[in-house]
Order: C-alpha cells, then structure tokens, then sequence
RNA sequence: CCAGACGGUCGGAUGAUCGCCUGUCACCUGAAAUAAAGAAAAUAGUUACUUGAUUUUAAACACUUUUCUUUAUUUCAGGUGACAGGAGGAAAGUCCGGGCUUCAGGGGAAAAGGGUGCCGGAUAACGUCCGGUUGGGGCAACUCAAAGGAAAGUGCCACAGAAAACAAACUACCCGUAUGGUUAACGUGCGGGAAAAGGUGAAAAGGUGCGGUAAGAGCGCACCGCACCUCCGGCAACGGAGGCGGCAUGGAAAACCCCACCCGAAGCAAAACCGAAUAGGAGCCGCAAAGCGCGUUUCGACGCGCGCCGCUUUUUCCCCGCGAGCGGCUCGGGUUGGUUGCUUGAGGUGUUCGGCAACGAACGUCCUAGAUGAAUGAUCGUCCGCCGCGCAAGCGGUGACAGAACCCGGCUUACAGACCGUCUGGCUUU
C-alpha cells in the first residue's frame, strides 16, 4: 500500500478525542501538540481530529488555527501509522508561526513516536 | 484652499498549486417499487376426443395467484467527472420588537408583576424611524433631551445657614418707651413694625427700575415673568393677541406613588417524524363520584336534565365547553443516531405614482451560504495601501474590527483606511 492511496477521515465524536487523550501519549511542538490515541488494528484509512480552544485566540484566530492544522494533516498525516488516531491540538502561535516550521515539526513527531511510514 | 456639519458607498486586488461544503447534470455500482414480455408450477372452470352411459387420465384455451429472468421508468445510497455558488457591516453584544414552534380547551373581568411616557404620523411590531413643539448648545450648517403629574397622598432636601416649606428672624433697619450719658451723638433693656441690606447655599417665597414710607413691603406704577379668562391659528403638543389677578405653584417623580397605554410562558438544544433500546411502571397520600328524576328497552343497557369532581400554565372570579376519574409527593427507567424544520422572505432591485419625510401602492425583474467537533480555505508569488529606516534606488515589517448557526425589523458597541454627494463659516482670486 502506497502512501498516496491512503485516505484521511476525521474524528467528530466527542468520544473518540476523549478516548485519543486518554492514551496520555502526545507530543509538543511550538505550533501544536500531537496527541496519538492508543493502537488498533492496522487500516488504510487514517483518522485524525482537530482541537482548537479558546486559549488560542477569539473565533477568527481559532478558526484560521484549525485550518492551517488540517491542511498540514492533509499533506503529513498519510505518512502516519494507520494503527493509530491522532488529535492535533492548536496553541496560541498556530495561527502566526511559519509554515515550514509546522511541516518540520510534525514530521521530526511522528519519526521520533516511531509511528512514520515513507 | 482651510475648518466644520450631515448623509451614503466600499471594507485589499490578482495568479498558480493543493483542498472543503452545497446544488444541478452525466456515467457506473447496489437496493427497492411499479409496468411490460417470457418461462415454470398450482387450483378450479370450459370445450373436444373415446364410450351405451358415467368416471378417470391426457391435451388445448383463457383467467387468477406465486416464483424466476429480461427490459424500461422512478426513488434511495455510494463512487467518478463536469459546471455553478459559498461569511458581515457590524455575522458581535444578546438589549428591545415580531414571525415560526410547542405547552395551556375558548371568551370576559379584576388583582399582582413588568414595560413605555411632549404631540402627530409610519410600521407586522417596537424602547425604532420620520415630521413637528418646547427647552439647552453652536457665528452657522446642525445638534442634544428619561420632555406626563409635585394645587391626590406619604416621605426626603446633606454641608453651610437664623430659617429648607408649618413658616420663621442671626447681624443689621425703623418707631415708641425706660434708662445711662451733657438737652445731643451714642450705648443698653423692653414692646411693636418690616423682611429691603449683610452672610450661607444648588435653591431663601416673583425680577429690574421709579414712586412711596418712620423703615419697609405688589403697597402703587412701568417693563418682564407667572396664573386665570376670552378670542384667533394649529388634528395636536403648542403659539399669538387682548383682558384680568396681584404673586399664588421651591426642588426632586432616577424615593414611593398617581394617571394613560401595552404585555401568557418557553425557545430551532423549539418542534415533528424514522430507527434502535428500555418501559407500557411501582408505592403512598388527598379530593370526588359510582346519586336522584324522566324517557326508551331485545332487561345487557342507552339518552336527557339536575347535582358533584376535574381540566382553564401568575392568581382569583364569572360565562361557555369538554371528560369519567383527577391531583400531589417519592422511587425507578429512558435521552446514542438519522431525516425534516433549513432557507422564497413583513426578500432584493428598477421605473412610475402618492406623501415634506419615515413609508406605501402598481408594474417589471432577480433568486443570492446552509455547516452541525461545525464547510466557505492552506501555501507561494505579483501588485496596492500603511508603518519604520534611507538623500535616493531600495530594504524590512504589516493588512482595521471581526466568523453565519431558524428567519426578519431595530438599537448598542468595535473598526486601519479609501471614495462620493449636499450644506455651513472663513480666506484668496475674478
């Protein structure tokens, strides 16, 4: 299975982010927090959420947060294990920081939670 | 040109790559329904053949039912592709007013509570808007106003001041008298007049001036203010003129209150449906009835009237209506999800007409987000605007306030900057 054949689906059930947050497994970057939720049966569907309170900023900074963590979901995430769900959670310099940062990071994550495929 | 007043419009532009949501169309896959055709099976019927007759069997025909196959249409679900559309002037605060939905059976009256408050109009309605009145501010354009009643009643008016609304009199003024003194000036006591002057205060019981007086006082007069009466203008708020009174009615209604008008409650997490699951509850207490009369009767009952009880969502009462049980408390169970509501509406826009205007009418034309862990974007360029540095070329930074959530009409608050129109005052030129 190739990576770019995989499919992305996102979490939209309050239990599904509270069952990923109770793994306690995350990973902190400066521009998000990763959280992996705990391992499954391997699928090619990989399925993520996107978390953005209101530490971050009013309705306009939060929404533009959560749109600049799906579209770096949408161009990292299918090279993440599909044993896993994952959250990403916003923080107050999403919205502003550089956009090469946040590939790097979350990158340099998943290789450091041994959960990246190539 | 400068300063200002009022109203309106806009709210970065554009390209490339990669994405999201909704709708429409096309194709593919699956499911369901309907119709047609064909095949098979079953039941009964009719006809023909055979026989003396009957029965049985077989065949043909049409009909009905069931099953299967094929084709077509429709609907639903999924996938692919194409096309179209995709945040605001405030989407915000959730402060008013409505639509809509649910609850309560309908109507009326009173009370309680809440709201509004100059007049007239607009509107579905409003605390909004328009026009006016009155009173402030500004040279002006213009603008601001919680602007009913304080002679219905209760209470309040700090500090200062003699006194804060019943009236009264600290200093000072005047007269009389007694006394001291030198008959005087003047001082003191007592009685009376008066409230002008001083001083306090936000406010001291009409103001200014003249007359008058022992000193004074609307005591008299003039002007102004105020009250009352009459007339005129205006739908009205109110304005104007005349007469008359002789000064009455201090402030505050944002203390209570009075008067007039308006108001049922909760909200799209409303609500309806589908599916799943669970349950079709249990216990206790209270109230009331199972009554009477008449009629019908197949003797099971039924109908009508009276009485009683309950339903009437702030409370009470009355009228109508409905029901056969009703009400209260405690315990237990349930609320995943999906579809609808959901965007065509008091809608936008143009012309004409009516109106000073808000707005209304007629005709034409347009369809413009519909998400639900919540789409409407992410990244990289170019241009534009702004800020900083720099003589300059340029370099660097930055992009106002802010994100639909059932829908409208308003109000309030936030807002970088740009543009347009009308008007006012001043300066310069002609």
């Amino acid at each position: 299975m190739s990576v770019a054949q995989r499919k992305l689906e996102i979490l939209r059930k309050r239990a599904e982010f509270l069952s990923v947050a109770s793994s306690g497994k995350k990973w902190v970057a400066p521009g998000f927090i990763l959280q992996v939720g705990k391992p499954h049966e391997s699928s090619d569907v990989i399925r993520y959420g996107l978390t953005a309170s209101r530490k971050v900023g009013n309705a306009v900074t939060r929404n533009r947060a959560r749109r600049r963590l799906r579209a770096l979901a949408y161009k990292i995430m299918p090279h993440a294990s599909g044993a896993h769900d994952y959250v990403l959670i916003a923080r107050p310099s999403t919205p502003d920081c550089g956009w090469t940062d946040l590939e790097n990071d979350l990158m340099k994550g998943l290789k450091r939670l041994k959960l990246w495929q190539d």
